[in-house]
DNA sequence: CAGCGCAATCGAAGCGCTTCGACACACGTA
DNA sequence: TACGTGTGTCGAAGCGCTTCGATTGCGCTG
């Protein structure tokens, strides 16, 4: 079933039928109408690879996943759904590469000209991978903002104002010491650009304000969240607002807080960084800065869609933070 | 960079090029050596499009993700990550396909000769997308295996034996009444092929043994998982033996059940169906039947593979359950 | 020493599509 | 009436690769 099938079909030439397909050229209503109907009758499926040859367009985007120790893998995948539900939405396909293929995996799909352009996720402050997207002719967009962001184009969330946006709500509730309980070790040490700038932004807002702020690391483990929780409070006793950066270890804090004998938010406010669905299901329901993965990998695909169209999108593009008062924050208790 | 710019460099003709590539004929040493020098020195990548359009091989699968209410994702990923390998291994990439696109999708794919195969997973016992990859034309894997096999290639932890397996396993230690934390309810709703046959194999084990069985389908918040032990401890309190079918519930429970005030595995014993690495950071490590992702990814791509080499797999392949005894199951405790 | 078979290589014909220039025709204008 | 000016369609040339004979030259055998 090729091309020229259809065409005889519908009595007209191959290019008549490339052309109702692609919008490129004016075709008569009559003429349309009918190819269309040759090609629904004879369910007629374009032959992929041929197209990307003669086109130089595979319609294919590739989408790197980080599936590395300390990410939480259901927000991961949040954001790969919603590029590939976008990418749908623009008549490309996803290929799907891990982050252990590493550099020669970006060379690969590019240089073969599997896909048309590449979106990196998990991305580092001095990302290994930035040289060789660079080097590729393909467009890419990285979701997360490195040190250096020259001639690429990057988007996230704002976890800097995210970071800072939680301190001054804990601070106009009148906290005045307060903690992070972040990331995991490995996922500062890597570097990684979100955890990174949310730190950052925590402690200027902080300094900025006169609160005093810990941040204290925090694997996902139940045990090693009970464990952080329990040393902190130990440690600081004056601690009455908590800000969490960590999806999995959301419900085992919640707990630990209770078994130490601290309401929330009566005595201990919580303020998450973390996607609203896992916010509005924590109970108490979290007040909680929302992670827009939909809108992040819709605005991926959308930034690397442009540069396919040799629009020069803008190198930096952060979603500001939207903080929803829930029921897990609340005034600092009165002294003792 | 064409494959005739590497011909000329090397100072053949470009099929000989393609031979030496493709190993399809023989090519004398020498030659070989100057052509892949050539490759090397002129950093040629071979055009997926083209080789594609002249052989009719894309070297890609597709991969149909189960991202839907219910699924556990991380272990999901599991199987998706180890499909991946696997397909590098054997010079294929994967284009990602979520459920949502359904049918029409695999139509797609499959039409348009973007992929070669296609692997599904999380099939339902009477899965919709069936007949639809019965009509194709391209081979494909199931992940998981429905009711009518006829025709199909299925590979599956054999999730009946394991069933069964726990079940024997709690009966040899004398318990007489045992209870299944199952999956959530929709997983059962929707008829998913492994939770079901979990169940069967549960129920007849138990049956055959004498062994007083009960079967809770649990949602994976834990506040569902304490409210479902709750009330099955007090509904049931002759129960001794727990058998959990659901990832996201096994922290969850252990707490709960202490908090019932039951020591495990003094006087409840718990087996696990989960990947080894959440048994063995759960405290105390759980005795548990492996879920083998890794293996099951692996071999789903080698029977595709199979198939695309017109070898005629087996229509099902089930892998053996292999139960760990660790820390949380015990003797039934002396009755008071 | 003719003849054969085999190994190594080449040339050319596609694979199914897109795209560019050419062309035919209808229409409005001078 | 003749002439631009569009509009809609066609034909043919590729896109870069694989693959199928065909061809060459070699070492053997009888």
């Amino acid at each position: 079933m090729r091309i020229s099938d259809v065409a005889r079909h519908a009595g007209v030439s191959p290019s008549t039928v490339s052309y109702v397909l692609s919008g490129k050229r004016s075709i008569s209503p009559a003429t349309r109408e009918r190819v269309l109907e040759s090609i629904e009758v004879l369910g007629y499926q374009p032959h992929a690879g041929a197209r990307a040859l003669a086109s130089n367009r595979s319609n294919v985007i590739a989408l790197v996943v980080p599936l590395r120790p300390g990410i939480h893998v259901p927000v991961a995948m949040q954001f790969a759904v919603s590029v590939v539900t976008s990418a749908r939405d623009r008549e490309h396909d996803v290929l799907l590469l891990t982050q252990a293929e590493g550099e020669g995996g970006l060379r690969r799909v590019a240089g073969t000209s599997m896909v048309d352009g590449i979106i990196v996720m998990d991305v580092e402050v001095d990302d290994a991978r930035i040289p060789t997207l660079r080097s590729l002719s393909h467009p890419s967009v990285l979701i997360g903002v490195p040190a250096e962001t020259e001639g690429l184009t990057c988007i996230d969330l704002d976890f800097d104002a995210a970071g800072r946006a939680c301190v001054a709500h804990l601070a106009d509730l009148g906290h005045r010491e307060i903690a992070l309980i972040g990331q995991p070790p490995s996922v500062y040490e890597r570097r990684t650009g979100f955890a990174e700038r949310t730190v950052a932004g925590f402690e200027a807002e902080a300094g900025e304000r006169g609160v005093e702020a810990t941040v204290v690391p925090c694997d996902a483990a139940p045990a090693a969240v009970t464990a952080a929780a329990t040393d902190l409070l130990r440690e600081r006793p004056g601690v009455t607002g908590l800000v969490v950066h960590n999806e999995p270890a959301v419900t085992p804090l919640l707990e630990a807080v209770r078994g130490l004998g601290r309401e929330v938010p009566a005595d201990l406010s919580v303020v998450a960084i973390a996607p609203d669905d896992l916010a509005t299901e924590a109970s108490p329901p979290l007040t909680s800065v929302s992670l827009p993965a939909e809108e992040v990998g819709g605005r991926a695909v959308s930034l690397l869609m442009d540069k396919l169209d040799d629009l020069g999108p803008p190198e930096v593009t952060l979603l500001p933070p939207r903080l929803v008062p829930r029921a897990s924050a609340a005034a600092r208790p009165a002294l003792p």
